[in-house]
RNA sequence: GGCCCAGUGGCUCAGUUGGUUAGAGCGCCGCCCUGUCACGGCGGAGGUCACGGGUUCGAGUCCCGUCUGGGUCGCCA
């Protein structure tokens, strides 16, 4: 009968000395000194304690158990004769009478060592998770993780929001992204889908008669992955509130997330209530982007008028976007980096100019703006040491671009950015319509379901491509954290709104029929948002890759390299749900 | 689907204008070491240089293609 621990391995103090004890852990190292003399670090998940292995039997009791096995130390606590500062157990030491191998360790190499876990190659930490996660710094984010999502479900009960899950297996609804399908085994030839948020739920919570409605919300998504997009899965702090409008979400919203990130982040400073409240149209102009990192204080300029008739070809018709930067020499090198990422970031070229100790352009694209020197320098108001980034284009193209160049600017050169905070903004007054690059039509903007500026009597009288929505997103440090709405509860205002881009009641009722029908049996005006709690941990946590903070990611390629996942299926399982592969599909792959 | 970067012992990397037997650190194995804590010392095993083709007297190195991984654009209402 194996002795239960007594002790963990972060707990024994100069206090424990002389007593028995037992504790129990992975087998982290062994610094063997003699034939007779070797020091054990015992590690768990609270800490590591040192056993010291001072006799013939006890180094016998593990010859040829690896590293990484589980083992039970029973012995007595003894101090030091040499302690460790830099340990919480540092001052003591156990002395083992018994040591027993709980698990072992069959392989006496592995495929990295668990504390450098992070240096190894991902697809192999992420094929041996188990092992990462055992490094101390790779389990301390999903601690993190766990804490975080403690402190924001507590907050959101606190604020009188009640935490109620919606159906995973639901139907295939025509939103954004691709579904994940699943088929049905009583129903052949229909599919199950999961569900890309819990949207239409909550909205028809709302017509339920609850008040308040919050959920950790899973969503799934058939797209492809990016650095802070994890393929197939993740997760929304969903929350949607009746009788509400946009100023009842927002103060929620600053009310609960912001101590949150003061707490637990890498920066211990964060916006406080209000936000900053920016429209979606001034923020394209100011910053080239609708989730504008507002630590960086550079503005984009419009110099289309300006730079037209310089001779210079990418300008001519086009417009043009200057990003202005005061003292920044940066070398050639710097630039050309600056320029060669943008183009990496944002698919487009760009250009540059500065101004030397002497007032003169030079640099870039300097000969093309000699003869408009004087105007250049005047409205631009260009001194000595100033560098001016440059983007064009259609003006989507030269926006984004322009707002690429201002990021890395603001990350490169010294003196344009405050890094050590979190500065929150909401982006607000999306527009309703818009017309559809590839169509050519009129087109809803983002959401069909969001409440327009106005509501039907700017639907009736207004251009659409004036009319706006009540459609926000949160932002934060440059990262998108979540789009929310007013929402259209008005079933005569959601027809009015349908038929502008051409659609008609019948199309409403067939996309989205549960939540029109209960619409029509009388809803309470209602508004949301659904921040992502993988995006906000990341944020707290200050990692680059979405991965560190999710337990068990998956890959770019969606697959879950540790369990196989997608994998081929028996022919009785197919058989089951009514489906048969097709032979030349797997060919093609 | 487009573009960019990378792929060399178990892990991280070096490898010069193309030139002898492809190196280092960590890890692993063996021996030595009675107070280590990134322990130390000596010795050893371990490589189809991702794969296929080409150029060349000669390719880890140059060229073309493929695969794999990451980043990015499209996509993500």
């Amino acid at each position: 009968m194996t002795q239960s621990r007594t002790h963990n391995c972060n707990e024994l103090r100069i206090e424990n000395v002389g007593e028995k004890v037992t504790i129990v852990g992975w087998y982290d190292n062994m610094r063997k000194v003699s034939k007779t003399l070797g020091f054990l670090v015992l590690r768990d998940f609270y800490g590591v304690t040192q056993a010291v292995i001072e006799t013939e039997e006890m180094m016998d009791a593990l010859a040829g158990v690896n590293n990484e096995s589980t083992l039970s130390i029973t012995g007595t606590v003894r101090e030091r004769s040499s302690k460790n500062a830099n340990l919480p157990t540092g001052d003591i030491e156990v002395v083992p009478e018994k040591i027993e191998v709980l698990g072992k360790c069959i392989y006496n190499e592995l495929p990295f060592e668990v504390t450098r876990s992070k240096e190894a190659d991902e697809s192999v930490r992420l094929k041996y998770r188990y092992l990462d996660l055992r490094n101390p710094q790779v389990r301390d984010k999903i601690v993190l993780r766990s804490k975080i999502v403690a402190d924001l479900r507590k907050s959101m009960i606190e604020h009188d929001f009640l935490e109620i899950t919606t159906p995973i297996l639901t139907c295939s609804s025509p939103e954004g992204a691709r579904d994940y399908l699943v088929p049905s085994r009583n129903h052949p030839g229909k599919f199950y889908a999961l569900p890309q948020a819990p949207q239409q739920f909550k909205q028809i919570l709302m017509t339920s008669g609850f008040d308040r409605y919050f959920q950790i919300a899973p969503c799934f998504r058939d797209e492809d992955a990016r650095a802070d997009r994890s393929p197939g899965e993740f997760y929304q702090l969903d929350m949607e509130m009746a009788f509400a409008d946009q100023e009842d979400v927002f103060a929620v919203i600053e009310d609960v997330l912001p101590p949150v990130f003061a707490k637990y982040g890498v920066y211990n400073t964060a916006s406080s209530a209000p936000f900053k409240r920016i429209s979606y149209r001034d923020s394209m102009e100011t910053y080239g982007t609708d989730k504008p990192d507002l630590r960086i204080d550079l503005v984009l300029d419009d110099v289309t008028e300006l730079m037209q008739g310089t001779g210079f070809a990418p300008f001519e018709g086009q417009t043009v976007k200057a990003v202005k930067v005061t003292d920044f020499n940066a070398s050639r090198k710097v630039v050309d980096k600056i320029i060669a990422d943008t183009e990496v970031i944002s698919g487009q070229k760009s250009y540059w100019f500065k101004i030397d100790e002497n007032g003169e352009i030079v640099g870039g694209i300097a000969k093309f703006l000699q003869d408009k020197k004087q105007d250049v320098i005047s409205t631009l108001s260009l001194k000595s040491g100033d560098f001016v980034a440059l983007a064009a284009g259609a003006r989507a193209d030269a926006l984004k671009c322009a707002g690429t160049l201002r990021k890395i600017l603001g990350e490169t050169a010294e003196g344009h950015m405050k890094k050590e905070c979190y500065e929150f903004c909401w982006i607000v007054d999306f527009p309703m319509y818009e017309i559809g690059e590839e169509s050519g039509e009129l087109e809803f903007c983002h959401n069909p379901f969001s409440m327009p500026q106005g509501g039907m009597s700017a639907l009736e009288n207004d251009d659409p491509l004036s009319i706006l929505a009540y459609q926000y997103d949160l932002v934060c440090n440059g990262v998108e954290l979540s789009s929310g709405a007013v929402r259209n509860h008005d079933p005569e205002i959601m027809v009015k709104a349908f038929s502008i881009v051409g659609l008609g009641e019948e199309d409403v009722k067939a996309k989205f029929p549960a939540m029109y029908n209960a619409f029509c049996y009388g809803a309470p005006p209602h508004a949301g948002i659904a921040p992502g709690v993988d995006r906000m941990i990341m944020l707290i946590a200050g990692v680059d890759s979405i991965r560190e903070i999710i337990p068990f990611p998956m890959n770019k390629m969606a697959m879950d390299v540790m369990m196989g996942a997608p994998s081929t299926v028996d022919k009785k399982q197919l058989d089951d749900v009514h489906i048969r592969i097709i032979e030349e599909d797997l060919e093609v792959k």
